[in-house]
DNA sequence: GGCTTAATCTATCAATCTGGTAGAGTAGTA
DNA sequence: TACTACTCTACCAGATTGATAGATTAAGCC
């Protein structure tokens, strides 16, 4: 399960997406508006910007602002820069790769070959994830009949 | 991320499935061959008997031993008696669910929607991914060349 | 220049989870 | 009845999670 801050930042990141090119807005604003705590919401903001995915705005008319197009921003990335890897295990992440000590022969473990599966697959999926993706999917929702109606 | 709880749980698994139908195996073995602190598998072991995948005999010539076939005990079984829900996000979890109080509706919301999609792949793959199909695999990479040897 | 606004930094905190240890108790088997 | 091996209770250190408080710095405006 990703932790309360990774979805806090996801509902953050998909607020200043549909404000894109609109100018910095207000931590409170996205605070009111995502039930975030405003405090916690700008220890999360400032990663962000440390990440190069958000930049901000100091004084009267400042606030936070998406530096990239919506659709080059993934949850891959979001969930990595909060939770650390996507891998279930240590021995089929890339970047957070470990070894498990008490295997002899990582090339001939069985259960690291089925979760390197379930970690490509993952992966996959959460790289075409973006926001923009997020936002197009709501609209899709939008302009369905509500599901089980039939 | 699993916990290495449930590394150890799938580890002594998988021992106990390639000894099935072979009569108990001491915890004491599983915990030297395994390399898992004795104490800490017993508890292990204890959860799994109590969730129907072991069972135990007592006494002389005692031990744990596997009660299903080893095709029968799947990944996500075992994530879910440890770790609790294979979902990202608790509002995509069947069993496990839970709704984001911050959300409006909840069937027009698209992070829901994307972690829909992994949730469902991510089960399907760890369903999958039982005792013998980790045997099985386990079986294939002896038989192949080792990766990146051309 | 001084005031206001708003981001930034530092520190702290309770609660929970994780991984692990110790030891007493109980029950089956030879 | 003695031995073996599982079972139960309790405890613990350290890390993580989710959150709060307060001081500081920087930018814009009159």
């Amino acid at each position: 399960m990703i932790s309360k801050k990774t979805k806090y930042a996801i509902n953050a990141l998909v607020y200043l997406a549909r404000r894109w090119e609109q100018g910095p807005v207000l931590i409170s604003e996205i605070a009111r508006a995502e039930s975030i705590p405003q405090k916690f919401l700008e220890a999360i903001l400032l990663e962000l910007k440390r990440a190069q995915i958000l930049a901000s705005k100091k004084g009267k008319g400042g606030g936070y602002f998406l530096i990239r197009a919506p659709q080059e921003v993934s949850m891959a990335e979001v969930m990595r820069l909060f939770d650390g890897p996507i891998a279930l295990l240590p021995c089929t992440a890339h970047r957070y790769y470990e070894r498990c000590e008490e295997c002899r022969n990582e090339h001939l473990c069985g259960i690291r070959d089925v979760f390197s599966v379930v970690r490509a697959a993952t992966v996959r999926l959460l790289k075409n994830a973006t926001l923009s993706e997020i936002m197009r999917r709501e609209e899709a929702l939008r302009n369905q009949p509500l599901p089980g109606e039939f």
